[in-house]
RNA sequence: CGCGGGAUGGAGCAGUCUGGAAGCUCGUCGGGCUCAUAACCCGAAGGUCGCAGGUUCAAAUCCUGCUCCCGCAA
């Protein structure tokens, strides 16, 4: 089919390539602006115009497609369908009901459930078990177009935001060709979603990713996950940024470190508040205890252990070679001052 | 020219301001102790101090240029 290709982002260059390479005819790329990037001041292209540009396909940038320049600009490829993956604008009407076959979009979660922006990253901070990709037509609201076709994908103990991201990118891709071909044998069915059903996620923002270590560790170990790689959760120490790559609920404490436990209570507590001692509990955000290659802090409900972390303008590194250069106090605060 | 941190044996750091014998915590290797050990004791190997110039009797340290890494901001 001839096919205008919408997208932005790593999750859409899956997709894109994966129609090139099954036959389809992509007339077109359209993803957002250039924009000015990282350390220098060097402008951009998005992941989509990089592909695009690789496989020698011509690029359109609108700012807005909303716009009649735009919307007409468009009508010139007589495409059969529009496939639109995280693209990052909203169709119009014109737009939506101009190929002969529609919108379709691929959305990476099991709709109803997760519409809106950053469903991947939200199904693994909020623990699912299962998620997946779903195929839709477009209509004009958010997400909300009948669906075609579906695919789970189940989570791994150990699954981050990234190592779902790859798996999606890839499921939808796969879904996506499914789905063209369904639409061409005229095999396609379009099932409403129940709208009753349905939740929301909102966008990722870089403040989501500060740890409130009054929560549960197990909710936290589930936030360092799900932004992994990106934005990150991150705590502070000492005035410093630190970053949390990997962090472990806590097993109930051994021996020893029930002993390190006791030592820092002591250090905690008041003098002369003996009788008090056995039930001062330690603050939520101090570190609970401290080996020369574990760390683990307490929260508002277990114990986190931070794996691997990474301080303002440091590497990345394990705890163990974090330790061997920056002393931790048994007690010391994490968090903002 | 967006702001800032950094580059020192295999790892992570100190030393740089106030030039003058390369240090710390680990790791590695050898030996010892031990029922045993990731614990403890003794010993050893391993570094052109990111690169290139300059100043100086002398540069990791001061000056100039460059490369690479990272945090913020976008």
């Amino acid at each position: 089919m001839k096919v205008i290709f919408m997208g932005t982002p790593d999750f859409s260059v899956g997709t894109l390539e994966a129609l090139i390479e099954s036959g389809h005819e992509v007339v077109l790329a359209v993803t957002q602006p250039d924009k000015p990037k990282g350390r220098g001041k060097a402008m951009q292209f998005p992941p989509v115009k990089e592909a695009a540009l690789a496989h020698g396909i011509e690029v359109y940038q609108p700012k807005r497609v909303r716009e009649q320049d735009c919307i007409q600009y468009l009508r010139r490829y007589e495409a059969d369908i529009i496939v639109v993956v995280a693209f990052g604008q909203i169709l119009p009407r014109e737009i939506l009901e101009m190929p002969r076959y529609g919108c379709i979009n691929v959305h990476a979660s099991l709709l109803p459930k997760y519409r809106g922006a950053a469903p991947i990253q939200w199904a693994v901070i909020n623990g699912e078990q299962v998620t997946g990709v779903t195929t839709m037509r477009m209509d004009e609201g958010l997400d909300t177009g009948d669906m075609i076709l579906k695919e789970e994908v189940r989570l791994t103990a150990q699954e981050t935001g990234g190592s779902l991201f790859d798996r999606l990118a890839q499921t939808g891709a796969e879904l996506c060709l499914r789905t063209l071909t369904a639409i061409e044998d005229g095999t396609a069915v379009y099932t409403p979603q129940n709208h009753d059903l349905a939740t929301h996620t909102t966008m990722i923002k870089k403040q989501l990713g500060e740890i409130d270590w009054q929560k549960p560790a197990q909710e936290l170990e589930r936030l360092v996950r799900g932004l992994n790689p990106w934005p990150s959760a991150y705590t502070f120490l000492n005035g410093k940024t630190l970053k949390i790559w990997k962090a472990a609920v806590a097993e109930q404490p051994g021996q020893e470190e029930a002993r390190n436990l006791q030592n820092v209570r002591e250090q905690v507590g008041k003098p002369g508040s003996e009788a008090r001692q056995a039930t001062i509990k330690i603050e939520p955000g101090s570190v609970a205890w401290v080996t020369k290659d574990s760390l683990t802090v307490q929260t508002g409900q277990g114990l986190l252990e931070l794996l691997e972390v990474q301080l303002e303008g440091k590497k990345r590194m394990t705890i163990d070679a974090f330790l061997r250069g920056f002393t931790v106090d048994k007690g010391c605060r994490l968090g903002k001052e």
